[in-house]
DNA sequence: GTGGTCTAGACCACT
DNA sequence: GTGGTCTAGACCACC
């Protein structure tokens, strides 16, 4: 309950996606530890002031990956983490955002160096790695 | 003209902006040269099987960002090379990439050597940035 | 949504070209505030009896300048102005209205400082530049 | 014969468009004098490399304006200049030029002073008003 | 032949 | 309800 959301309305990513990745990198990151609760649908719609629908929307994704479990009538919960993928599909996934950056990084005209700076600014700011918690099986 | 498209109707991303990005990439990384010319609405229309308003859309993208040129009753023409947007804005436009393979990596679990690493890989498979490969911080 | 839109069908100049430069000037004006909600592609088409692909055409370019940016299923809202354009670019798009002006100020047989003089008064109409107003050279 | 046409293929305006302003311009400075001989369609299609079709539309708007006046057998020449248009109507033909400039200036954010500036530089160049030799009427 | 504009109408994602 | 994408087909200006 105690999870800030942010939502900002005018970034062109949908609001439910905002929310799905906002949980994904909560619990990754140990904002969010297993087991905690999130608000309802009703309260977290009222409190970001947008549709229920739409935040229903971004459970039923989260419940979908396995990250959150929905209890009837008691409400939703963070699940204990499993590492559901393989190395390979890992791989796979994060494929196309690196391809992404890359090319629209060169198309921009920035220099090697500054995508890949830029790149290490952000995932420093995302304040993990400082125990090297996520080996790589 | 023998410059290859490639479209996959199944990609999620829509028809014009995957030509749109061919075309942008390609004249960054030296495929196509300034001055040489793109087939024509109709023909590449006809070549992917799509309608020729979506070739037409993709090309006027390419156009308001000064990438190609069209010439009344001649063709459309790539462009010589130039920067038309501020830093700022280039800035504001990288970063939803940048934002997205941090988040995405993080969530998979990859650790911060192995999401800088692949980055870099993949800018050095451009063929861009000769002779500047530098470490990768 | 209070914002008179005035299309001239027989102007020689496209219809969506129109809604593209009165939004423009609206929101350099002023007339169009930051964050001003202005009509979907919809109303706005059945108001002015157009199809809504050309609605559509005109505020996508309008997004793609940075002027207006859509939320989507909320609406198309005017952004926060910013400049996008480098100087050199800025020049560049100038140039043809210095140009054409200038040669048909000539070929009228108006005097030099007749042509600076209407400019100079345009300016001042459209109300910028408040207690800037030098004398024209 | 001795005038010099320039060309330029990517500039966005249409060819016969170029040819016809080239002219109108060179007769209001002087380097095209009354009864001077121009080139002919095929001469001048060739030493351009265009289509004689353009250069016949070109040569029939100039000659529609009575800027020119083409004698069967013997070739196109410069007309005797003649002031067709009266005050107001010189006036309700530059409005729309000078008000395209203002608006396109504002929008890009140039300064009153930087638009004003460039439009009297463009005329300067244009190498007229030394004798003061186009009193308006 | 070329691209540019516009209409009509369909389907989809998001709120 | 909102905008985004795509198709089909028409007409125009330019070369």
């Amino acid at each position: 309950m105690g999870f800030d959301f942010e939502i900002s309305s005018g970034s062109g990513s949908p609001i439910f996606k905002q929310i799905v990745d906002q949980v994904r990198l909560a619990t990754v990151t140990g904002k969010l530890a297993a087991g905690a609760q999130l608000p309802s649908v009703r309260a977290l719609a009222e409190r970001l002031v947008v549709n229920p629908n739409t935040i229903a929307k971004a459970y039923n994704e989260l419940s979908r990956e396995g990250i959150i479990e929905t209890q009837q009538g008691r409400g939703v919960f963070v699940a204990k983490p499993r590492q559901i993928y393989t190395k390979t599909e890992r791989l796979r996934r994060i494929e196309p955002f690196i391809e992404a950056l890359a090319h629209e990084g060169v198309v921009l005209g920035f220099t090697r160096a500054e995508i890949v700076e830029s790149l290490a600014e952000k995932l420093d700011e995302l304040g993990l790695f400082d125990g090297q918690q996520g080996k790589t099986s």
